[in-house]
DNA sequence: CTGAAAGCGCTTACAG
DNA sequence: CTGAAAGCGCTTACAG
């Protein structure tokens, strides 16, 4: 709006200051080998101020062979549970400095010539990618191992970095809400891939450490409609769980569906625990008994963990377990006893 | 992995190619005017393949001052409604070539530092900015006029390039749907900033042409805490709205949870409509009923106008009309003649 | 039909 | 304590 004016070069700054380029260059980079007349940096710092001049990004990152930029590989962008984890992430790597590019995980690892354009082409000095679904595997080791990379939600791999939440112990929490309140017939509603899979392994561990037999999972999926035809077929065929332990809440959503259409009621009949605390499941009816984790903590965690690849990669694994997971009990669960069907 | 090969340069193409680096990018930007013999240029693009050259991204863009960057500034990259928006807008980028950088709205509104560096730095082409929430004004205007950009969900404004959906049929869908059931007691649940005004609108609009008065709106907020906490006071202080048209669907879902925990029942005592279909509404006990607008659509055509934005700036209002709002009427809904309190 | 050269805006050894 | 110069990897008039 203010005329024409264009944006102020360095060179322009120098001129107005009556120095070098480079001096101006080592100002505003703060090189520590330098000694300036605090005169002559008042004068510098003064003309950058009435230039308002801001470095180009393009050329700092050509020269530096660094563009300030993370990649953000994910599955879905609007997925409920890990908006809260994109959204700190975001943050944490605003406070750093560095900008987010959001990418699309299948594409990423699915086509080879996005991968190419993106990773050899030196778009980004960093990846964050999105794991844990079945749709992974090939293209990912590729894609992790030719830039840092973070992977979250995968398992241990050697030549990866990978960071994760605890899945096995949040899933033995809800399990063992569920044994505590006298329940014995507790069904797991899973989903394919790595994460889900931990899952199970914590709602096994809660199982066998109280005695009590699994029953037969209940094959669910990552999102609500999944879930819901998922248990809609379960009961419909006479499945007995008393206690569902669902892989996540979104999934939660469509179970919570699932069952009040099959003609059942919660807590009464049937009892609904799940992973992940997000923004919609205290408002349910009844409102949704869910094992917190810190989400939040992660998505910082991976961004800095991130950061620390591109200064010197290294393979590794991270399993956040600090805050443990936490149990919020809320309407969905109740002793068996109090079955009215 | 590959050992330590870095990645290629346009002048190892060449010397690959046995031609001059800038023979290799006039093939490579496909150069109307440049005739070569067919023969040469299969040597180059030989070469390109066995390199697996990728043209340096910052490089292009110092050359070029293009970054094939669009800047996405929202206020929640979270929210369950606009995700759906954002994956679509997303998407249509990675289409046209371009890549998208998650941004704050208010970061980028209130700290004037963030702006520069991101403006002045030339670091985005151009930027998407989310508008319509009472935390706008200001900056929002500066922002906009000095790149450029596409505000979406902002009414016309001189100088800004807008593009929103068309709020207030919606809302006149919604509320004509209660009047049509026999509602007389239909009460707005707003909140702050002009897209809720848009649809307070066409509430108005709906009640007038069918000569019923309005009574007086419930304040709710943009989420469903804020929207079930102004639910639960309205009705403690003896409300008697049967019918509610609720700004969104994410503040109904706390509505739902308002008017449940307030013991009225749905719809037997309150009818609810919102704007907006999202993943959960069909999941609700009982489902939500809502109009559902456009949303994946506007997603790419505000790309497509930020694009145009980038080749040749302009201002204009584009309100996206077709398809027009359309009614999803499931079980939140009834005649108010069904009331059971 | 193809090449040589300048320059986008920075940074950083190297001189002095 | 400060400056001159080269170079990051491209693209594009300008020659020939």
């Amino acid at each position: 709006m203010q005329g024409s004016r264009k944006t102020a070069r360095l060179s322009e700054v120098a001129k107005l200051a009556e120095v070098s380029p480079g001096l101006v260059s080592r100002i505003l980079n703060e090189d520590p080998t330098l000694k300036v007349r605090p005169e002559t940096r008042a004068r510098v710092l003064d003309a950058i101020d009435m230039l308002q001049y801001t470095p180009h990004a393009s050329a700092r990152a050509l020269r530096n062979s660094q563009t300030g930029l993370l990649g953000f590989a994910l599955h879905h962008v609007n997925d409920p549970i890990y908006a809260q984890f994109v959204e700190t992430a975001q943050i944490a790597a605003a406070e750093r400095k560095y900008s987010v590019v959001l990418l699309n995980a299948g594409e990423l690892v699915g086509r080879q010539d996005a991968f190419r354009a993106l990773v050899r082409g030196h778009r980004v000095d960093g990846l964050l990618i999105q794991s844990g679904f079945s749709t992974d595997g090939n293209g990912l080791q590729e894609v992790a191992g030719s830039v840092p990379s973070v992977v979250f939600n995968a398992d241990q791999t050697p030549g990866l970095r990978t960071v994760r939440l605890d899945d096995t112990a949040a899933a033995s929490v809800a399990t063992r809400h569920l044994l505590e309140l006298g329940h014995t017939q507790i069904a797991f509603v899973g989903a394919e891939g790595a994460t889900s899979d931990r899952r199970v392994r914590g709602y096994l561990d809660a199982l066998d450490e109280a005695g009590v037999a699994p029953i037969p999972a209940i094959s669910g999926g990552w999102d609500a409609g999944a879930a819901r035809a998922g248990i809609e077929k379960y009961f419909a065929a006479g499945g007995k769980a008393t206690g569902l332990v669902v892989v996540t809440s979104t999934s939660a959503l469509g179970v919570h569906a699932g069952v009040i259409s099959a003609g059942l009621s919660i807590p009464g009949d049937v009892s609904v625990v799940s992973i992940h605390n997000a923004w919609f499941t205290e408002h349910l009816n009844p409102p949704l008994t869910v094992v917190e984790l810190p989400l939040a903590d992660i998505g910082r965690l991976a961004v800095d963990l991130l950061i620390d690849q591109i200064a010197s990669p290294a393979g590794g694994a991270t399993v956040l377990e600090e805050p443990a997971p936490r149990l919020l009990e809320r309407g969905s669960t109740a002793a068996p006893g109090e079955r009215s069907g």
